[in-house]
DNA sequence: CATCAAAATACAATCGATTGTATTTTAATA
DNA sequence: TATTAAAATACAATCGATTGTATTTTGATG
């Protein structure tokens, strides 16, 4: 019927006492009696209480609460990277925010500005395709709230991020595709102002050139990376005068699109182009063929960012320490690229 | 450098006025002159001043945040759900708290509760296959917290839902089966404390009534539709003294283990064994062969229960209404059922 | 029984913003 | 210029929990 909230103070009045000993003992403190204690549980629980949480970080300015920003939850691979985050903060007694910037800029300001006006006490992002400009981020650092990137970081310098070697993964995507015979390489690449996708392009070019296949630029194409770029990528590459027979692309999604384009109109993955992808969605393992990609575990990823954030946070140093840490990837061969070797 | 936080207070000293007018001009109260206005956002940006929702928050006891517990965020309904939540909510200036309970009655209180501390102004729900006993969701109740489940809902008396008419979805998706001659039909069903498991496999039953074929107990077979599920389940079925030529699984996932086992020991879907699913995961249309599913918007499920929490949050009448809203779903027919008709 | 340290509890300020009421300032009118 | 209503601003309480300090209670000891 009471429409009003049971406070520590009610506790308090009822019992007869103070309520910074209510206080204390719904916190346990060693400060307040075991019988005095009892009492107050007993009659918190009767009165259905649930501590005001707002109230008490406001008191505490310490939230216990990261903000998690990510493009969009649907990828498989932030999914996992948030089961990952989840557990190692859970486990630390920290609850978190999700955030989908979606890939807009401004979304993604806006989410920052709401994290910090509620107090996070920390935060991890993948920042947005349009994410050029950095003073959102600043913002954080000023306010003194630590964060690490994870997998689409910044190239600001004094930053902490959990990244993978992206220039590495795709050189060996592409080196496998070389091996795998394919002599005409186009690689659909993603927004240039990520570093990852500069460092996968930067990948593609270095194993062309360790081969001695000469770099041609109208076989590289960005896009959003969508499965519809996919299907549009594919038919300018088949448009052009070059016999394409290998293609890399900078994630799953625009290669799904190209694998149903390239099956509809009858060419033969991977006879006629072998695919590879990145990232290892769900999706990969199930269409046909399956797709040959770099497998990166966004659990382990979000694992790491997260140990990584909570140790700033509990660093009270003024400096914060930064780091970089490269988390593993491999290359699963599937059958895009599956072609019988004939020597 | 300085690392304290500023507040109304140092904005107000600093120009020499009441922090109360500061608050007053930050929130555009017609109460403040312009001139005192602009002074004071332009002093306010200077500082890179940001309001503490905390404070502005336990003044108010109004969050503008809502709380939303799904299952798991991989899944693509649920995923889209959240889209539709996030886009609707955002509209009306109220911010989201995205929880997973991982199918963990147990982390399913506990969010709750962490919400309930959070002072959120509402929550949406769509329950864990563990969820038996509601009492959560009365300490809901009683504290006023408006609530409407989504998909996966209660049986409890007095809640709003946005849900499916499973019951009809799962009739037509047998009925589907049976018009494609399927005359042996099995169904990987789930947890059956779920209203949403129960329906579909009351429709199932309801459609083998109808075309009078005999109603098998060992057909049926409960489980947690996990993929793995699905490939378990198929055993146990090939195993049986039938010879199951149809199968309707209560989702998609369990739907896509089965597909992938049958498709490894040389069975041939559909012309063996007809197959539909339940819910139209991304995945779905790109396996082979494609799935025969029931579609249901995320999307919009998860714009009409935000809308419909809205209005039940700025309902300020102490008697809630309850509503039940039923949603439109179709069948989307693949190849995975698709037996070219004889006659 | 007096003494006193330790244990338990009470007091009161505080976190930062909001808001009803009181006061001051402004400017329009007689 | 005095008057006064309206506009602008100041004052102070409040939201609910926390926490450093002060006070009281307890009980052990001589």
């Amino acid at each position: 019927m009471d429409n009003k909230e049971v406070t520590i103070h009610d506790i308090a009045e009822i019992l007869g006492i103070n309520s910074s000993t209510v206080s204390r003992a719904l916190n346990n403190s060693p400060r307040v009696a075991q019988k005095t204690k009892d009492k107050i549980l007993k009659k918190a629980n009767e009165l259905g209480y649930q501590r005001n949480d707002l109230a008490s970080n406001l008191r505490k300015s310490k939230t216990f609460t990261l903000g998690v920003i990510v493009p969009r939850i649907s990828r498989h691979f932030f999914s996992s990277a948030i089961a990952g985050i989840e557990e190692t903060a859970f486990k630390q007694g920290y609850n978190v925010i999700i955030c989908q910037s979606l890939e807009s800029l401004e979304r993604e300001q806006s989410i920052i500005n709401t994290l910090v006006a509620n107090r996070v006490d920390g935060v991890l992002i993948s920042i947005s395709m349009e994410t050029e400009n950095y003073n959102h981020f600043k913002g954080l650092e000023q306010r003194n709230i630590p964060f690490v990137f994870f997998d689409r970081h910044c190239n600001i310098s004094n930053t902490s991020r959990v990244v993978i070697d992206d220039f590495a993964a795709a050189f060996t995507a592409t080196e496998h595709l070389i091996q795998k015979k394919s002599t005409e390489i186009a690689h659909f690449s993603g927004p240039q102002n990520l570093e990852i996708y500069k460092n996968r392009f930067k990948g593609y070019k270095a194993a062309l050139e360790k081969y001695n296949i000469p770099f041609k630029e109208e076989l590289v194409i960005t896009s959003s990376l969508m499965e519809a770029d996919g299907i549009e990528n594919t038919k300018k590459i088949l448009s052009l005068p070059y016999k394409v027979d290998g293609l890399f692309c900078a994630n799953d999604v625009v290669a799904i699109g190209a694998i149903k384009y390239l099956k509809k109109i009858g060419k033969k993955i991977p006879e006629e182009i072998a695919i590879v992808g990145f990232s290892n969605e769900t999706i990969s393992s199930v269409i046909e063929p399956s797709l040959t990609t770099i497998n990166q575990s966004g659990f382990k990823i979000g694992q790491i960012a997260t140990n990584l954030l909570l140790k700033k946070i509990s660093n009270d140093d003024k400096k914060q320490i930064h780091e970089t840490i490269i988390v593993k990837t491999n290359l699963i061969e599937r059958k895009s690229s599956l072609r019988i070797d004939k020597d």
